[in-house]
DNA sequence: TTAGCCTTGATC
DNA sequence: GATCAAGGCTAA
């Protein structure tokens, strides 16, 4: 044969993430999710969830609740078509030049990330053994009161909240906040290849692809062939910029409007303000994504707390490639800012942050990055297997290489002529992460001499970070 | 019902 | 003839 088949072996089921045997209806999985997807479709299976129709599927756990597994089945990609209805044994199907292009291009990517490094071994560690070597109990014992209630995204300043309790507070945020689309039967993701007996790429997707196309924002290419599936799957995670702004703006509204008149906020705590409303709309985005709802509450918590200040620096940094005016900042709420009068009134540091953060949007804007890289950005910043104490520190591993692969084939497959895109993206990383830590240190400075509004996630987030410090 | 192993047969 | 992705079988 062309390629080893070996390494195709070496790669985890996307199902339940045991042992991959072979390409079985349509991608690699193993034998007992290829036994369970030929059983429910041939016999015409039919289950119900017992909770939420989003239940983890692992190698522990698929037995579970099989309704949820045969979601999962589809939603990776399994082909119903593949099921032979007459049952005939032996011999190739339609899918046999799938799977040969499927392994030519698993080998050009492997060869390119061993070109690459494999991984993102670019930079130092994201955290110190010290940092995350903190025993976890919800919050912050003697920072946060431990009675509030469940996680609340209008929760009030005064009301502290808690990522523990905003991570466990399963159904809270959805009926305000429904980002995901609920599985829908039948649905499948479109795989990466021309299929002439399948429907358009994203009409099979069964839900919309909103394109949000602000002045300046560059082009998203059309999904089309050619964009992995778990590159769409990430975007479609993305939360509704209008409606987090929406309810932010509402949210600062009636904070200031609690406030007497001669009590205004200064700027800088209403930018905590929107920081910290922004970093619940972070936990909730993370809470509702694709293999981070797998995760144990105890390693979703590790991870956040680790990436916290990465993921709100990457949205801040997102927004302005989006607005594409170097003069002016775009607000989470909308709201626009001139540069030179932030400057006029900043410090220093903060100053030199802003400058600092501008010259990054720079760098994504020279490539045009597009929001389906951001999105895998976003994954490779949360999905750190550097990080200590994990449980599962294999899955996060085993997520962090899909991701990097998939945006590897995305940019080799979008923008053939851009050959050191991927490199391009990967690097911005690091300087993110330099970006972020200064950011932290700054924000400290700030709550330690008593600027930063008390009580809010923002301080619990660097508390945990710098608990053992 | 699950999942590991076996048999089959078109394609290379 | 070798390969490998279908379906089949069966112990747990």
């Amino acid at each position: 044969m062309d390629f080893p088949h070996e390494e195709d072996l070496e790669e985890l089921c996307p199902v339940c993430g045991d042992k991959v045997s072979g390409y079985h209806y349509g991608l690699l999985t193993c034998e007992s999710c290829k036994g369970f997807f030929k059983r429910t479709v041939q016999n015409n299976k039919t289950y119900t969830c017992s909770q939420n129709q989003d239940c983890g599927i692992d190698k522990t756990q698929r037995k579970r609740c099989p309704f949820c597994r045969f979601q999962k089945c589809l939603s990776v990609g399994m082909r119903l078509e593949a099921v032979r209805a007459d049952r005939m044994r032996g011999g190739r199907n339609k899918f046999g030049p799938m799977y040969k292009r499927d392994r030519a291009l698993k080998q050009q990517k492997r060869a390119l990330l061993r070109a690459h490094g494999f991984k993102l071994e670019t930079g130092p560690p994201l955290v110190t053994p010290a940092q995350t070597e903190y025993p976890y109990s919800g919050s912050i014992p003697g920072l946060l009161p431990p009675s509030l209630s469940p996680g609340d995204y209008d929760c009030s300043p005064l009301c502290p909240p808690s990522l523990g309790v905003a991570l466990q507070s399963y159904g809270q945020f959805s009926a305000q906040y429904q980002y995901g689309a609920p599985a829908l039967p039948g649905r499948s993701i479109k795989t990466e290849y021309p299929e002439p007996y399948s429907s358009s790429p994203d009409s099979s997707l069964g839900y919309p692809y909103p394109e949000v196309c602000l002045p300046g924002s560059p082009q998203t290419p059309p999904a089309g062939p050619g964009a992995p599936a778990l590159v769409l799957e990430l975007v479609r995670c993305d939360p509704d910029e209008l409606q987090v702004q929406g309810k932010i703006s509402a949210y600062l509204q009636q904070e200031q409007s609690g406030r007497g008149k001669t009590d205004k906020p200064r700027p800088f705590t209403l930018l905590c303000l929107m920081a910290d409303q922004t970093l619940f709309s972070i936990v909730e985005w993370a809470r509702s994504c694709v293999f981070f709802k797998e995760l144990k509450v105890g390693d979703q918590m590790r991870l956040l707390h680790n990436c916290w200040s990465e993921l709100l620096v990457l949205d801040h940094i997102f927004r302005q490639v989006h607005h594409g005016k170097e003069s002016s900042i775009l607000l989470v709420t909308g709201q626009e800012i001139e540069v030179s009068s932030i400057l006029d009134q900043a410090g220093l540091t903060f100053a030199d942050l802003l400058q600092r953060g501008q010259e990054l949007v720079r760098k994504l804007q020279a490539i045009q990055v597009d929001r389906r890289e951001m999105a895998c950005l976003k994954f490779l910043v949360l999905f750190n297997p550097n990080v200590k104490l994990l449980e599962n520190q294999a899955f996060v591993e085993s997520v962090e290489e899909q991701v990097n692969s998939a945006l590897l084939e995305y940019t080799l497959c979008m923008y053939p002529q851009h050959v050191d895109r991927f490199s391009q993206l990967l690097l911005r990383l690091p300087e993110l992460r330099s970006l972020s830590s200064q950011a932290e240190d700054f924000l400290c400075y700030k709550h330690l001499s008593g600027e930063v509004p008390c009580n809010n996630l923002l301080i619990e987030m660097l508390h945990a970070k710098r608990a053992t410090v």
